[in-house]
DNA sequence: ACGCTTATTGATAATGATTGTCAAAACCAT
DNA sequence: ATGGTTTTGACAATCATTATCAATAAGCGT
């Protein structure tokens, strides 16, 4: 059976307190910063539990590390994230959804999974990079 | 000035004979297998100048590794993976990338840009798998 | 063909994220 | 409260990737 301790609970916690995705090592920096003595061992077994019953999403970033996030919504979704702040949007795909599977069927696949995320500059970050460019 | 040496026309060849995308590190062995002496840090350097060209397309497997792949087409596409064997077909995607370009501007997000892959089971590795679980 | 300049190579070390180990500590059903 | 079982965490191990840097070899002008 699973336990319950307080370090799952902290690792919840401090994701449910991050906007945007975060990696293992960040939010174990975050914790010991804020006093909590957890283990990065933990966090990223932690971690890894979240996204494996879905409470939380993990992607991989551009240069190969893994990130997570507490997700608002809790069925099969995407992200628009800004690559500059992190801030991220939830976003549905019911089309794209219907794509991927109709893609994998006619090649004869199966067992398909997707990724697919969408990365920009937040309406903020574009005025604020617009602003030092000049 | 950029050079031309066999290491990188090595690179290049091995990765044109390769059905699917490929690790840095596979490459590397597959190159030592057929007697070339190719060192491993020149295989990573050639294959990320490939992808900045555009010669050669990159993405991140889900746990996080770089793969590689010189693709026939040229411009914009993306691609459909067998997860066990890496056999890939490249696929349009008409329909995400409007719906890609939509969904940032409706968020205000701009110069958008998106990582769009479909993993899967192709054909034949599907009835190997069901044999083996048997 | 011959040097010369300098980009490139490759053996190796270094880095950095992630996972494995295993004894000690913590849960929780009884 | 007790005991069986799970979880933790310090640490080592692994693995991909990058940094070093002396030795090599393009390619240009001669
Ligand atoms: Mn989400
Ligand atoms: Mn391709
Ligand atoms: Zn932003
Ligand atoms: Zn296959």
């Amino acid at each position: 059976m699973k336990r319950n301790t307080w370090q799952r609970e902290a690792v919840r916690e401090a994701l449910d307190g991050t906007d945007g995705f975060i990696s293992a090592q960040a939010l174990h920096s975050s914790l010991h910063a804020s006093g909590s003595p957890i283990g990065l061992a933990t966090v990223y077994r932690a971690l890894g539990d979240l996204a494996t019953t879905g409470e939380a999403d993990s992607l991989q970033s551009p240069d190969g590390e893994a990130l997570y996030r507490a997700c608002s919504t809790t069925g099969h979704h995407h992200h628009l994230i800004c690559r500059n702040c992190g801030r991220t949007v939830e976003i549905e795909a019911d089309e794209v959804e219907a794509w991927a599977q109709r893609v994998a069927a006619e090649h004869g696949f199966t067992r398909a999974a997707h990724v697919v995320d969408v990365f920009g500059l937040c309406a903020d970050c574009t005025v604020l990079l617009a602003a030092e460019a000049r």
